[in-house]
DNA sequence: ATCGATAGTCTCTAGACAGCATGTC
DNA sequence: CTAGAGACTATCGAT
């Protein structure tokens, strides 16, 4: 750092990224010159300010800024991860703390990267040892193209012991072979299906044709996969997604849908399983929420163990809400309680809780948020899809009505509201509660009376008036 | 009764792709 | 292919 150069450190959990960003901010705050602690704490100002109230998490990450080093991982706010990348470029920030986030993908060179660890948990097989490739491409984010001269990558080994180990392994090692993941039942179901949905195979001859041609088929004997296509393809038959005729193959409507909204095929399955669930009554945003939860297309929340209780209560109480039966077996339930727990944060974002509330509440970050509001807006649409297909006609306006608040995170009175461009979640709120409530409203009033609803300026207000003209709202 | 040092126990853990049609605050 | 950090708790002795 003395002599100009930037620090990236890798380590393996999110929480060791914010640790030792803050311990090793408290050394390099004194490397800093005057002009440059102006310039951080500028950033660091905007940084805090990304979401509303700033959480714990946004104020630590502004303490660090002020100092010169940064935390970066996935949980982050999009804003807050450009403005750490962007200060980093800048040659501002001089220690960056990272996840893999930054390894692939992302071009953030710096002159030394340091890499702590080289194991991480992983659910199904504990500690492990992480990848060469991925090891390797954390060094290679090291120098800086045009900057500087070379560059210096740090592995650090635990004892003394292990520094051959990690030499022979890590840095003179060759990394692993890529190796083809189609030979799982997930991938095979849903490239299986494709192939018969689009036509290109209309036998079992023609899909194993097609793996032949495959990336897997090159690593392994296609005879090994025969097997198992057949196990999937009896799969998809069953659930009424492939047909048989003889030898043909054909794709049912379902089966062609499935395909085409490009989700698993089991995704598929558990939300027609669901929907044709649904009994008397329009469907409640709970019980739409945890099915799409249910299926292997969204990813989970974690669910601590103090909390068990919480969404156990929570089951009992709303237990009619929920469009499967619920599980009598103890590991399935823990399942449905994750489950139940990633829904009730989702039914949380369109009940227009904060940002940092519901960070607080669920122990998710502002960016896993984000990622999982995508997530879910399009197996809602999805959702939506299928119940027209399967004509379950109560599920449409509610799955409808859900896919857009989901997508803007607001509750149904602001529909209206946010379908204008530049108006999200929180525009909408203000409006609302300045008595803006329609867009007819909007079209009564003038450039400048819009113009004092707080967050909203003289721009917006033009913009807005002027996509009120003409403009009817047809409802959803 | 209170404090606090210490050892033992429990809890938790990276990232990111897809539909569709365009842009948040 | 199964580790390590940090929070939490029980225990015990000193005051």
């Amino acid at each position: 750092l003395r002599e100009g150069g930037q620090v990236l450190i890798f380590v393996n959990t999110r929480k060791s990224a914010q640790t030792v960003a803050s311990s090793l901010s408290e050394k390099v705050v004194m490397l800093l010159g005057e002009g440059e602690r102006e310039r951080l704490r500028q950033v660091a100002k905007r940084v805090e300010g990304a979401l509303g109230e700033p959480t714990r998490t946004c104020k630590l990450l502004a303490e660090c800024v002020r100092r010169g080093v940064a935390f970066h991982h996935a949980g982050l706010h999009a804003d807050q991860r450009k403005e750490v990348e962007d200060a980093f470029r800048g040659n501002l920030l001089k220690v960056v703390c990272a996840t893999p986030t930054l390894a692939a993908g992302m071009n953030l060179p710096a002159r030394r990267v340091v890499v702590r660890d080289y194991r991480r948990y992983s659910e199904d097989f504990g500690s492990t040892l992480i990848p060469v490739l991925e090891i390797q491409q954390m060094m290679g984010r090291a120098g800086r193209p045009k900057y500087d001269r070379y560059g210096e990558a740090v592995l650090i080994a635990k004892s003394e012991g292990e520094v051959e180990v990690l030499m022979e392994e890590y840095v003179k090692g060759e990394p692993e072979r890529l190796v083809s993941k189609l030979g799982t039942e997930p991938a095979l179901r849903t490239h299986v299906l494709a192939c018969v949905a689009s036509g290109y195979a209309s036998t079992v001859g023609d899909v194993l044709g097609f793996m032949e041609g495959t990336f897997f088929s090159h690593q392994f004997e296609v005879k090994t996969m025969k097997g198992v296509v057949e196990r999937v393809l009896d799969f998809l038959e069953e659930e009424g997604m492939v047909r048989k005729e003889g030898e043909r193959l054909l794709a049912t409507p379902f089966g062609e849908l499935v395909s085409r909204l490009y989700i698993d095929p089991l995704s598929g399955v558990l939300m027609r399983e669901g929907l044709e669930g649904i009994s008397k009554g329009e469907p409640t945003t709970l019980g739409l929420l945890h099915l799409i939860c249910r299926t292997p297309d969204m990813e989970r929340l974690y669910l601590g163990r103090g909390e068990e209780m919480e969404f156990e209560n929570l089951v009992e109480e709303r237990w009619k809400e929920f469009l499967v039966p619920v599980p009598e077996d103890p590991e399935d339930f823990e399942f449905f309680l994750a489950e139940v727990k990633t829904a009730r944060m989702l039914e949380s974002w369109v009940e227009e809780v904060h940002e940092e509330r519901i960070h607080e509440e669920f122990g998710v970050g502002a960016g896993d948020i984000r990622r999982m509001v995508e997530t879910a807006s399009w197996l809602l649409h999805a959702a939506h899809e299928l119940a027209r297909l399967l004509k379950v006609k109560k599920a449409l306006r509610p799955l409808r009505k859900l896919e857009e608040r989901v997508k803007y995170g607001v509750k149904e009175e602001l529909l209206e509201l946010v379908q204008l461009s530049g108006i999200g979640r929180v525009r909408a709120r203000n409006l609302w509660k300045a008595g803006y409530k329609r867009l007819e409203d909007i079209k009564r009033a003038t450039v400048e009376q819009l113009a004092s609803v707080p967050t909203i300026g003289p721009e917006t207000a033009k913009s807005i008036k002027r996509q009120v003209e003409g403009r009817e709202w047809s409802g959803i």
